[in-house]
DNA sequence: GCGGGTCTATAACATAGGTTAAGGCTTATG
DNA sequence: CATAAGCCTTAACCTATGTTATAGACCCGC
């Protein structure tokens, strides 16, 4: 896992993750660490969040892997997504009274967060930062649109092996993969519930999948041996993640933008 | 269907829409209405968008259906969700290189559309409006992430079931609603594409609910008879929808903003 | 007003994945 | 050190949903 010298502030993964899309200025990077000064821990199995309870602040993963989940009231669940070192919990929706989901942990955790309003500020004040902001949220919603497509139509074996290719390539992002080699903090129940499957067909799939050889597994550790062919299975098109493409659209559009921001001061609301 | 006086500009969705979250002031809706001025028709089964392809302008649909879809290599596909009038099209993820989805109309169409740079213009003159963006971003991710749940969890019936409530309560907000009499120009194989299960799934659970009295169809019209066992069959919570709930939030993190506004002035970007 | 396309409808049969049950392994605990 | 609690694994059996096939209704262009 990411970790600094003992008392420096380690590596950021949000850091990392929003420079895959955009080159931070030096500026912008010394307000971002700003945003996650406020660190806190929690224990694994910990809610930092519960369906139907109020927003509190914004947070940022730091370290440590967790699970955004919805419950039906009589108790079936199904796992929206995997949170990771670098993801936002909350940016847009804390805009809602109250969570629709829970956030949990899997592991012990470390999270930044920083009061709702600073959104407003960045805003306004770094507009950059903004955009990669809403890079962000916007790709969090292409995972769950992508899950949707698995989930909808993709056979047990595909999801898995899209799922698998999904984890690794979020983690390299962050430096959290090593040869092929991640840990992979989740029960098959967890896997089940993200997958819409059930925990005997999770892991009957996943024998399937250490048979072929395609996947080692021991403990928490996994192995992908052939991503490529884990990729076919999966029909895996990793353009949803929106990784590294080439100059980013958003800094022509800053460009073009400069411009037209001196000669016309935005309008000021009305209180 | 929305219809004003011919030549007039008809009633915005997009506005009734954001008023159920926020009351927007004269100045905001004049914004507003600036925006969705540029306005272009196109007919039923229609792209709007193609996976793969780049994103041009944000858009905002003002009348009409369509869906946004992706879809497997080998032809599967999976309808992610339906586009309504008021609803926004890609807003942020035009910050996207292309797009990892396809947008296709259903019905004849009017869109709305703005050059995607507006957006920041938005950010840094009119917050509140930017946070009633954000808003809907939040509630479509929302929307899937419940769809995610149903597809994951829920059966045939009750994912029929909540779809259909679903639909009635987006509808009723931007008035195409009357006594649970609505047109859903969808066929058959639309409805099993979004609800991942096949045509003839589909078919013999619409017959089912057809057959126990809550709902009447004939052609494209649809009557809810019965929403609260539709409801309770569909397991329905109106939560996610974040329909209008008391005081906003955010009116008041605008009130607590408003004062730090004025001492604090955010700090200027960096060129 | 006729052929061809598209959509709904249903029946008969097939299967991916669910359920139940049971054993074993590991770690925690008293 | 014995018991319990999780978790993984597998087998046997079951069912919700998929597949294939066929027919009729409707609509459209010529």
């Amino acid at each position: 896992m990411n970790s600094g010298p003992a008392g420096t502030m380690p590596e950021s993964p949000l850091r990392l993750k929003l420079s895959s899309y955009l080159k931070l200025t030096d500026d912008e990077q010394a307000f971002l660490a700003e945003l996650e000064r406020a660190v806190s821990r929690h224990p694994a199995r910990t809610d930092l969040l519960v369906q139907g309870e109020r927003y509190g602040s914004v947070r940022v993963m730091r370290g440590g892997w967790a699970i955004r989940h919805k419950a039906l009231p009589d108790g079936r669940r199904q796992v929206i997504n995997f949170v990771l070192p670098g993801d936002i919990i909350g940016i847009y929706s804390n805009l809602f009274e109250t969570a629709d989901h829970s956030i949990t942990t899997l592991t012990p955790v470390e999270v930044a967060s920083f009061p709702s309003e600073k959104i407003l500020d960045i805003f306004r004040g770094y507009p950059r930062l903004a955009a990669a902001f809403a890079w962000s949220a916007a790709r969090e919603e292409a995972i769950i649109a992508e899950r949707l497509l698995s989930l909808g139509r993709r056979t047990a074996l595909e999801r898995m092996a899209h799922l698998i290719v999904e984890l690794q390539r979020r983690l390299s992002v962050i430096n959290m993969v090593e040869n092929g080699l991640f840990t992979l903090p989740v029960t098959q129940e967890i896997l089940a519930d993200a997958m819409g499957l059930s925990i005997v067909h999770i892991n009957r799939t996943l024998r399937r999948l250490r048979d072929s050889g395609l996947i080692e597994i021991n403990g928490q550790r996994i192995t992908v041996n052939n991503v490529g062919e884990l990729s076919n299975i999966g029909q895996f098109d990793d353009h949803y993640l929106q990784l590294v493409r080439g100059p980013s659209r958003l800094e022509s559009a800053f460009k073009g933008n400069k411009a037209s921001a001196k000669p016309k001061p935005p309008p000021q609301p009305k209180p």
